[in-house]
DNA sequence: TTGTAGGCGTTATCAT
DNA sequence: ATGATAACGCCTACAA
């Protein structure tokens, strides 16, 4: 006795007494099969268990019909969403998506692209912080890459843009109209690097010009990280640094979330006396206690853009790369009433 | 001109003058291959841009080295932080992890495993909440699978469990003896069925059983989902209906997350009017405002398991399957105080 | 150290 | 309507 393996085509096609191709036809639903011969091989395919193997499949086609999403981290409120909305628009193209982690960092970015080619996907929506579009190496050949969310357009890619500095431009107006007169920005960068904040501090900048009021770069605080965390200590920090803070712009929701926990633990009021405006518009936004005013970008139109151009770059077009910047709107909460 | 389409081994092969075997020694680093030989196999390696064509192996040796999470959505903070865990655990065995989204229905698991099979994974890790464990269909052979969070074991698969009745029983036991006299569940559903949710809700009814006291139905209040949205509207619920209610557990922390809006949207104070106990322990808990009590299950070890687990079966392991329950601890903060 | 032959499981093409 | 043959790109086994 022989190890019997795996059924294939050719166990079935013996088993049937017909040829490969003739299984392969009926497996899908291709040339007319007689009816007769139909039902043989079903009653084959049924007795032997077998099941398509598409990896021979995929290396006849060339195709998977799998992309990439490559986000920083998936634990992240704001990927999360993201990943949710990019599965669905992929799935109006049969596509199906696989999550890769970056980490935040370069190497991660460099090495999902690396991933992308291993795993053979069709194309990659890459969210990419820490590595320079303009140096990214790519798969052989024109693989199809979209970048979302960054802003250094690199003429290289086609870009899916946030509208980082009209946003927090729009949001820092609204927290000086509002009559706050220590505006702060958490999540503080060096301005020469493209990152999201870096974009955002910018825009927060850029209403301090048209105000014509001096920043105090005392107030544009760096962060350990993105996250939870970073924002509660953040949020202490405000309310012990003696700055006089009365209003604050975050990098991402996600640090206003502990900000407004870090302010709570110094029993400072928002927005009685902090008022508090984040960036994202994750779905906790509106369930924060007090909620969150946040600058809204459209994310369902960002996943549906991104996704009709890889799928686009899979079909063969070849249109030359483009930025394509995502509406977005200010809303107005609790936090900054 | 023809297209050149994407280059192979044979391109290399011809273009560095050698056979198609050297080259392929040259990518593997296998035997030993001179270095005259191997620079020029190099050189052409970059001119071409040649990239080995990774299904073509796996057509040859079965494995891709990529396994399957297949959640009901990574949009809820709590899969968005187990799936940060599971890619974390399992680098370790050097295995990539593909994510899937089921959408908490039975549809979307099958065809969860039937895409674990599509993609070539060699495993996956399903978090069940549709489907019966008892009549899952799998992939031909022993595909190895493993049942993550879910209660009812089939003794099909390695079942790696949340302490749902266990977690929910202390948790109901703490607000009683913090002086709750009308304690309510929230995301109640049909007991027979072995969900997360009846599962929480037995623990719930275990802890009155204990005490001695007898449950009023009107307080498990069933939910539309159970997400932030569902825990607004029941929020709200608990405050407009004049039941009294004094304490709530909710089927889960995102569920707690909205419940605390909702409540606030009436007025209600946490923890002096309502005392509110959540399940799960996802990284917001300890952020809200105010935060968040909750059952916190060893997230880290069960990734860790469940990636063990599928690990061995991959690695041909032959074990009979069994249940594997996580431990947990009751983490009282201000929601309960 | 390098090359040749054959096959992994599927499908396109052309023939019957 | 069905079958034979030849790829797809790589790797194992063996030969030189």
């Amino acid at each position: 006795m022989s190890d019997p393996g795996k059924p294939t085509m050719s166990d079935v096609a013996r088993m049937a007494g017909v040829s490969k191709m003739t299984v392969s036809n009926v497996v899908n639903n291709r040339v007319p099969v007689s009816d007769a011969v139909r039902q043989r091989v079903l009653e084959a395919i049924r007795e032997t268990g077998y099941r398509l193997n598409v990896t021979a499949r995929v290396l006849k086609s060339g195709r998977t019909g799998v992309i990439g999403l490559a986000v920083p981290d998936i634990g992240h409120a704001y990927f999360g969403h993201l990943a949710t909305l990019v599965i669905a628009e992929a799935r109006r193209y049969g596509l199906h998506v696989a999550l890769e982690q970056t980490g935040a960092a370069e190497a991660g970015e460099l090495d999902a692209i690396a991933q992308s080619h291993r795993l053979q996907f069709d194309g990659l929506i890459l969210s990419a912080v820490g590595a320079d579009p303009g140096t990214l190496r790519l798969p052989a050949g024109n693989f199809p890459v979209v970048l979302l969310g960054e802003q250094g357009f690199s003429g290289r890619f086609d870009h899916v843009l946030m509208p980082n500095e009209d946003g927090a431009k729009a949001a820092t107006l609204h927290l000086i109209d509002q009559g706050c007169e220590r505006v702060a920005f958490l999540g503080a960068g060096e301005l020469d690097r493209l990152s999201v904040a870096s974009r955002r501090q910018r825009g927060y900048l850029a209403a301090f010009a048209e105000r014509g009021i001096e920043p105090d770069p005392d107030l544009m605080v760096p962060l350990s990280g993105f996250d939870l965390t970073s924002g509660r200590e953040a949020g202490r920090w405000i309310a012990d640094s003696g700055l006089g803070i009365d209003g604050a712009l975050t990098v991402t929701d996600s640090v206003a979330q502990g900000v407004l926990r870090g302010l709570a633990d110094r029993g400072v009021s928002v927005p009685g006396q902090v008022r508090l405006l984040g960036f994202d518009d994750i779905p906790e936004a509106a369930c924060m206690v007090p909620s969150l005013s946040t600058v809204a970008p459209d994310h369902r139109w960002m996943a549906a853009k991104a996704v009709d151009l890889v799928a686009a770059r899979i079909g063969g077009a070849e249109h030359t790369p483009a930025e394509h910047m995502a509406p977005f709107e200010l809303k107005i909460r609790e936090s900054t009433a």
